[in-house]
RNA sequence: GCGCCAUUAGCUCAAUUGGCAGAGCAGCUGACUCUUAAUCAGCGGGUUCGGGGUUCGAGUCCCUGAUGGCGCACCA
């Protein structure tokens, strides 16, 4: 947490209508003379947006500020329920503290009022503005411009209400800052549009909204001590590229002036990563941005955040290893290794199995298949199992669209689903021992794929082949289309160690464990303008 | 891309069969020195998402556009 006085600590007055000598120098000449203080509000402005601009300008033409520079605060609201939340119903103290907040709830009566301050965290404070404390006309002041939303500052003695509510008695209080616009109500929800469109607003009146941010903090934190216990160095590479690579997406198109260049926002981390672990950065990663100009939904953003890492030495097994260890660090930030989900109950303390694909296809079916079970056989279980089918799909496609349809829906525990048959990845490597099956994996958690691991393809003569093959096919046969990213084959020939590689899209792994949208886990997720 | 539903006060939502556009919170005025979403009395606040049409009369019906939600399709 922020320490306590965001800075200075010379006395100011507190009440608005007073000044201290530099504040009457300043407003001797009109140092903003441009400023418009006695402009008329503009006509259709909505009432309440009216009368708050008003109430702004009533503070300047009495020489207050509205949004002063600094305030004298001592202590955050936070600190100041730590060190005195003991106290008794109705005990007061002689300790003056300086705190500040937004307001959320006020309740004035005749000559006491009570105002509930929050920062941002969601930490609340009641501080109370007393006739006998204050005087007549800072109180009169007070009800006659402090509204909810305002941001206030208080200085007085910590007390505990009669009512037992631990209270800031206010000596003097200031505006620090004039909120023009109200607060949505704090009582319901806003809606779900207005919530991601003013994020800011939904943060106030929000705790599950303050929380996401705070926990996503703490899952990036997560994930980063524990690769960086593991000796992982964490790495910064362009996002702006000349050539696509490292998945199969369409991608955000822009131009750089200085070299008169289209450019690319990146659709993945892949191919930089690998050429640091070519330059010796053994165990690397990144944790960053990527864009796919594609569908919008649920479950995809068009700029998600992806944890991409690199293990020299390693394979499919030591990297899913990590994995486990990074989804059991973001299970602890969020206090359970247990995650209730709508499919059931998901215990991440449990074992992480291993599930060769064709291995789930034969349990589903209850006939034994394999690499071997040749493609007639295939069809004729998927129209036993209503699996539809597109004509000129290979055996190894037939298997992966069983797997999808009768069993991917099912594996609620995290399951490694390996040995996928080639035609699934053809960037991946094969198997020594079997080249119809590469050595990859899908973790599946409640029946959606959280991340996916490699042995990696570190063969830049295969590599090539396999991105000329791809490029081809994006490229539509076209040659002169094609684009080949020659700059990572070239390092891929300097030699590359074997590797195991992990990605991993963060923001679904939240949504794992918070248990909502994708839009609640981005803070300001992209949205269509306002008519 | 297709279909269905929604859009009304600052916020969250009502409005019967086409018949004076409402509530809660918020706001304004007044009362109240221990309140807790304070309470009490009174008062304001509307381009009913935009545009067009039907009708004596449209928040409501028709056409069209925008934004959002859901489902399907597509992509991975």
């Amino acid at each position: 947490m922020v320490s306590p006085g965001m800075r200075p600590r010379k006395a100011l007055t507190c009440r608005t209508g007073e000044s201290t000598p530099a504040e009457q120098e300043v407003h001797k000449e009109p140092r903003y003379p441009w400023r418009v203080t006695d402009a008329p509000p503009e006509p259709d402005l909505p009432e309440q947006l009216r009368i708050r601009r008003q109430k702004r300008e009533r503070i300047l033409a009495s020489g207050g500020q509205a949004y002063p520079v600094s305030l004298p605060v001592t202590h955050t609201i936070g600190e100041v329920r730590r060190r005195w939340g003991h106290l008794a119903t109705g005990e007061e103290t002689a300790d003056v503290v300086g705190v500040a907040g937004r307001v959320v709830f006020i309740r004035n009566t005749g000559k006491l009022c009570f105002v509930t301050l929050q920062e941002g965290d969601g930490t609340r404070l009641q501080a109370m503005i007393s006739l006998a404390e204050v005087g007549e006309e800072s109180l009169a002041e007070w009800k006659a411009t402090v509204d909810l939303g305002d941001h206030v500052f208080v200085e007085g003695r910590v007390i505990s209400s009669r009512r037992g509510e631990l209270s800031v008695m206010a000596t003097r209080w200031r505006m620090a800052s004039k909120a023009l616009r109200p607060l949505p109500v704090l009582h319901k929800d806003m809606s779900e549009e207005s919530r991601v469109r003013q994020r800011y607003a939904d943060l106030i009146v929000r705790p599950e909204a303050r929380d996401m941010v705070r926990r996503k903090a703490a899952t990036l934190r997560a994930i980063r001590r524990t690769l960086d216990e593991r000796g992982f160095v964490e790495v910064e590479t362009p996002i702006l590229q000349l050539v696509q690579g490292g998945a199969a997406a369409r991608p955000f198109r822009t131009h750089m002036n200085a070299f008169d260049e289209d450019l690319i926002l990146r659709i993945a981390l892949e191919l930089n990563l690998k050429k640091a672990v070519v330059g010796g950065v053994d165990r690397v990663y990144e944790l960053g941005r990527n864009f796919r100009n594609e569908g919008v939904d649920s479950t995809h953003s068009p700029e998600f955040t992806m944890l991409e890492f690199y293990e020299a030495w390693g394979d499919q097994r030591s990297v899913a290893e990590i994995t486990r260890q990074i989804f059991l660090a973001v299970a602890d930030v969020f206090g359970s290794r247990r995650i209730e989900t709508p499919s059931g109950t998901v215990d991440l303390d449990g074992e992480w199995t291993w599930l060769p694909v064709h291995d789930a296809v034969a349990k589903a079916t209850g006939e034994p298949v394999t690499v071997d079970t040749d493609l007639d056989t295939l069809r004729i279980l998927a129209t036993r199992h209503d699996v539809h089918l597109e004509p000129g799909w290979s055996a190894g496609k037939v298997v992966i669209a069983l797997f999808e349809e009768l069993v991917e829906k099912d594996l609620l525990q995290p399951t490694f689903v390996c040995d996928y048959p080639a035609e699934a990845q053809p960037l991946a490597r094969r198997r020594s021992d079997d080249p119809r099956l590469i050595e990859a994996w899908d973790l599946l958690i409640a029946g959606v794929e959280r991340g996916t691991g490699f042995s990696e393809l570190v063969d830049p003569v295969v590599q090539r082949e396999v991105l000329t093959e791809q490029s081809l096919r994006a490229a539509a046969g076209d040659a002169e289309a094609m684009s080949l990213d020659e700059d990572f084959l070239r390092a891929l020939e300097y030699g590359a160690p074997p590797m195991g590689g992990v990605g991993i899209g963060i923001d679904r792994l939240i949504m794992l464990f918070a248990g909502v949208g994708i839009r609640e886990t981005i803070l300001f997720p992209h949205v269509k303008p306002e008519g």
